[in-house]
This record gives structure tokens, sequence and C-alpha cells, in this order.
DNA sequence: CGCGACGTTGATTTGCCTCAACGATTGTGG
DNA sequence: CCACAATCGTTGAGGCAAATCAACGTCGCG
């Protein structure tokens, strides 16, 4: 059950086992059937999630009623709106889940409990986020510099699983495209 | 001089003299003449800069010889290149001042070391790292979901005083469109 | 002064969007 | 288990936002 998150964790800080107990008991196991939301706009962000099993995506509804796909996570994957989880604000995004998913959740609580029991974990998650934003600040780069196109091959290159189970059009949501031009564009220059 | 620096980080954590003192030990203070390099590509990126004051910014150099800016970062600002500090590859990026600059640096040992003996650091870089995924993702969204005009608004409505200081076209160039089309723009629609 | 950096404007092209229709597949309720 | 609806991908025609290419004016600085 909590082997892949452990797992996870141990590729930035090497925990003992007391310390591992004691993050256990501070997770909470959920399941979340395919379009159930694990989050609504306008709710607060209490949780960071871990991805256990499954597919989840996090995306922005605009005013004309149109989806933008901010991010996935597959298993082994981290989600979670920090906007609304840092600021304690409302938060503007949705997060559902795209297949049937097992998550490990940890409130906002809980985890500044564990960061003052076990400050490692602040460790753990400062290199996560400094990780993550190298990956956005390559998507931002993606996004200014490259023709959709370009940024297609660049994404089922960087993320070949994702590519394979997620529908195209939720693909070319992330890329900031529609789908109709996705089609176009694979069809010019299959992957 | 560090009275600047100190404060950025009471933002997020509470300092004791011993603490702020030591951190103080492990900097190195340097002034940067508009247009000179603070790291170029190729070279690995060592250090955590601090924009005690003035102008620089982060970009990419593409084949056909086109800057794309990654970010701007003024006085009370972070900039780096995370991803090649972090990996210790060469850097894909340049950095270099728009202004005559002065920079607070703390190199990838020195900030180690201050990990372990004052773990407040870890929590202080972990927040700041939180928060800049957070604007990160933000742009990520206006990218894929707004028009350039929307983009240019938002933007100066965001970083007024950047907007201010820069040159149109790095403007252009961070927003990802050219410096015609944001010339154009603007006289449509005056700010 | 003269040159380079910067912003503007015009003419044209193009990449992607919009709107619409249609087939294939999946899944679901009767 | 079939019928029907929903979801998804594809294709076509036409339109538009932004890019491209080119020229030019202004400013500030060496």
């Amino acid at each position: 059950m909590f082997d892949l998150i452990r797992k996870n964790i141990s590729k930035h800080v090497k925990l003992n086992e007391e310390e591992f107990t004691f993050f256990v008991s501070l997770l909470r196991v959920k399941k979340i059937r395919k379009k159930q939301f694990l989050l609504e706009e306008g709710e607060v962000c209490q949780f960071e999630c871990f991805v256990n099993s499954g597919c989840l995506r996090q995306f922005y509804l605009d005013d004309s009623g149109q989806e933008h796909i901010i991010q996935f996570a597959v298993t082994d994957w981290w989600i979670s709106d920090q906007y609304s989880f840092l600021t304690g604000l409302p938060s503007p995004y949705f997060i559902d889940a795209l297949e049937n998913s097992e998550v490990i959740l940890i409130n906002k609580t809980s985890l500044e409990d564990l960061y003052q029991k076990v400050p490692k974990f602040e460790r753990f998650f400062r290199i996560a986020f400094q990780s993550s934003y190298v990956a956005l600040q390559k998507r931002i780069l993606a996004n200014i510099s490259q023709t959709a196109e370009e940024r297609y091959h660049n994404f089922v290159s960087t993320y070949p699983e994702i590519e394979q189970r997620v529908p195209q059009h939720q693909v070319a949501s992330y890329l900031g495209i529609k789908p109709e031009s996705l089609s176009r564009l694979k069809k010019q220059r299959p992957a």
C-alpha cells in the first residue's frame, strides 16, 4: 500500500522506520472513480496528494466553458493546488480523475506537524518543488518559443506514458491547442 | 547591505542574530554591469542569486539566434538556473543584467552547509519554490488559454514595475510574441 | 557626429481557430 | 443483448491573429 510513496520519498531523503511509521499515521487513502472530483473550483485545497495508481488532471474552466489542463498526474506523481494550499484561498481549479484511481492524501495541518517532527520532509518537499519548478520553466519555454507541432513531439518524447493513456483532446488542451489542430498535425508528421 | 535579503527571508522564517550572521558569512556580493553575464550557456550554475538592486533576466538562445526570456528579476527577487543548479549539468540558459545591478550570491556547497546547520533555510527555500511554482503555473495557464493581448495586460497589471523599466521588445519576448505584434496591440488598446 | 538600439508602420503570409459535419468506438439503460 | 447516446477523432471550408519581411524615424550614447 505505501511501498510506492516510500520509494518516491526515498529519492530525495532517507527515512528510518520510526519516521516512516509516523508519516504513514498521517496519511489517508482514497479511491476516486473516473470523472470524480478530488477538488472543485471554489474549495480550499487542504491536501497534498500522491497518486498510487491511476491518472488525474488539474484544469481551469474559463468563462466560455473551455477546460485548460494545467497538469496530468499518473502513478507515482504528486498533484494538488499549491496556490490554494499555500494561501488558504479558494481554488480556481478543478482536479478530477481520468481513470479509476487510488490516491494518498496528507492534509495541511498534518503536514505542518510532520515538518516540525521530521524536518527531513521539509527537505523532501523543497527538492520536489525545486524539480517541479524546473519542469514548469521548461514548459513555459516551449510555449513561448515553439510551434504547436514542436510542443507536441516534445510532449510525446517527455511523457510517452501519458500520451498513451489519456484521450488526444486532453493532450491538445495541455498543449494549448484545439483538438482539430492536434489531429491535423499528427497526420502530417506522425509521432 | 544585507538588510533587504534579511527582510526577504523573514517573510517566511524568523532568524536570530547568530543564524543570520552565519548566513551572511556564506554570502558574496557582486556588481554586474548592464549587458554583463552572470551565467552563460554551457556553464554549470553553482549559485542561488538574490538581486539587491537592478534588473536581470534569464533567457534561452535558440538555434535561429532568437532570445526567449524565461524570467526577469528585479530588486528583491531571486534568480538562478535551478535546472543546472540541481543536476550539476551545463545550463542551457544565459543570465545577464539589463541594468547595472548588485547581486548577492550563495554557492551550492555553502547552501548545503547552511541547510545542515540551520534547517530553517530548508523551510525558507521550500516555501520560496512552492510560491514560484504557483506563479509559473499561472503563467502557463495564461500561455495556453489567453490571446497575446490578454497576456500583455495580465503582465502589466501583475508586474507594473517591470513593464516600466525593461525595453518593450524584452516584454514581447517574455510573452512569447514578436515586438511588432506587441507594438500593434498596444496601439489598439493602450494600457 | 554617427551608429546601434528601439519602436512603429505597412504589406503579405501562415499557423491555428472556428464552425460544421461525419464515422468509429464505447458504454449504458431498456 | 440490442439500440441509442455520448465520447472521441477526423476532415473540410473559411477566417483571423500573429508572424514575417521590409522600411523608416527617433533617441541616446560612445
